[in-house]
DNA sequence: GCAAAAGTGTTCCAGATACACCCATGG
DNA sequence: CCATGGGTGTATCTGGAACACTTTTGC
């Protein structure tokens, strides 16, 4: 068979991404979805998607997409996985590529976002989603933790100074279960990637809690190695 | 904007799956490769894989390629991930899904196999891939090893009766390092899943070992809650 | 002065690791 | 009888889990 042939022969999908848009606010994990524009399902909420370009790799698409979506780029983002069933999408066929992110959500551009139709809403508060996003949202979230287990990836939820209380809630909000206050605190001083400030953050108690900020050379040489972070 | 011009303005893209088939033959984990018959690259060693058809979802098509090319089908196989950079075929822009699968080579048809032109070579002597096929096979041997450290997998690859020193002669080629007999053999034992036969294999000394089969029901039990199985 | 959250060490236990000798048998 | 790979048990160490009281300060 010649190139012409095998190339040209072949079928050829529309191709979309969809994006599972983490954040933490308020001390609850949330998740960033907007109401569908278009037929079929107009109205429905909807994780934020779009077709994949001419041009443009799947990667680019993603990066696109939440970049419209929240005004913000350079954010942690990963491949979560391919949805390929033929009926997935109610519409038409349509294969899916899913990405999930993490982002801070006071960095991101909430009026862009609102422009967008837009909402921050939290894990217990996610209603029925059309197609298969629930199950895309499932698989985020089991991803989301087994990453977590071995990569410091927290700390992209966080405003760039955190207390330590924030971030062991962060990651009781993650697991879904409370961590002990000491042995949380030791472990995550023992890999020597925070910076502790002077300033301390009294909005949650008389006493305050000292803020920290991580120290970027030591975080990313983590991030990139994986580290044993079982908490 | 109506549905149609939604769906219809979106541009199409051939979209393919290609698939890292692992096997565990003369104590080396060994992968199934093919020479490419088409140009470009026509020759030189490749993944197997296929073009995704109409009215077939990803994981079909994945099915179908491994079944046209080994002639087995139900065995395990997960979806790897989407690769989807623009240039990364250099014939023409297609998306690739990859999926790798683990199969029992004495229960393949090699035949099959050899008609198509497929060979199983040793993790050593894997020589250079089409396109971006070297990356995936290193996505693989990662996914494989994450995978089966809360999985017990590894049986996917053996016969149905095999020895404790051939499971862990697997397990030592996929994380490439030596294992403790005693060490390993405890901690296998442990999980009770494995039924002791009466017979012996004396293939491999004059004392002979002790064949063992697995107890599908525990295996199962096991495979899907995903244990702690750290070696 | 008291309520409310932040901060701090030690003990215990389980599971991982390290390690060396005897066994069975074919040649 | 000996070479070869199969099979077995124990001591140690490390890291995770459990756990309660003191500190600070705004009200």
């Amino acid at each position: 068979m010649s190139l012409e042939t095998f190339y040209k022969n072949a079928p050829r999908h529309l191709v979309a991404v969809d994006c599972i848009i983490f954040g933490f606010e308020d001390g609850k994990l949330k998740l960033l979805i907007i109401k569908r524009k278009v037929d079929p399902m107009a109205g429905a909420w909807s994780l934020v998607g779009g077709f994949v370009q001419e041009g443009e790799s799947t990667n680019d698409a993603a990066g696109r997409v939440l970049r419209q979506t929240t005004g913000i780029q350079d954010i942690y983002m990963d491949q979560l996985q391919c949805y390929g069933d033929v009926d997935r999408d109610t519409g038409a066929r349509v294969i899916s590529v899913a990405y999930y992110a993490l982002i801070r959500i006071s960095e991101h551009d909430r009026l862009l976002a609102n422009a967008h139709g837009a909402h921050w809403l939290s894990m217990h508060q996610i209603p029925e989603l059309i197609f298969d996003h629930n199950s895309m949202l499932n698989d985020a979230l089991t991803r989301l933790r087994d990453k977590a287990r071995f990569h410091p990836i927290g700390f992209e939820l966080l405003p760039e100074k955190f207390t330590l209380p924030q971030l062991r809630n962060l990651y009781e909000e993650i697991y879904q279960r409370t961590l002990d206050k000491r042995n949380f605190r030791k472990k995550i001083l023992a890999l020597d990637i925070l910076e502790k400030l002077e300033e301390k953050d009294k909005s949650t108690s008389k006493k305050g809690a000292h803020l920290y900020r991580f120290d970027k050379k030591k975080y990313s040489a983590l991030a990139d190695h994986g580290v044993v972070f079982e908490i």
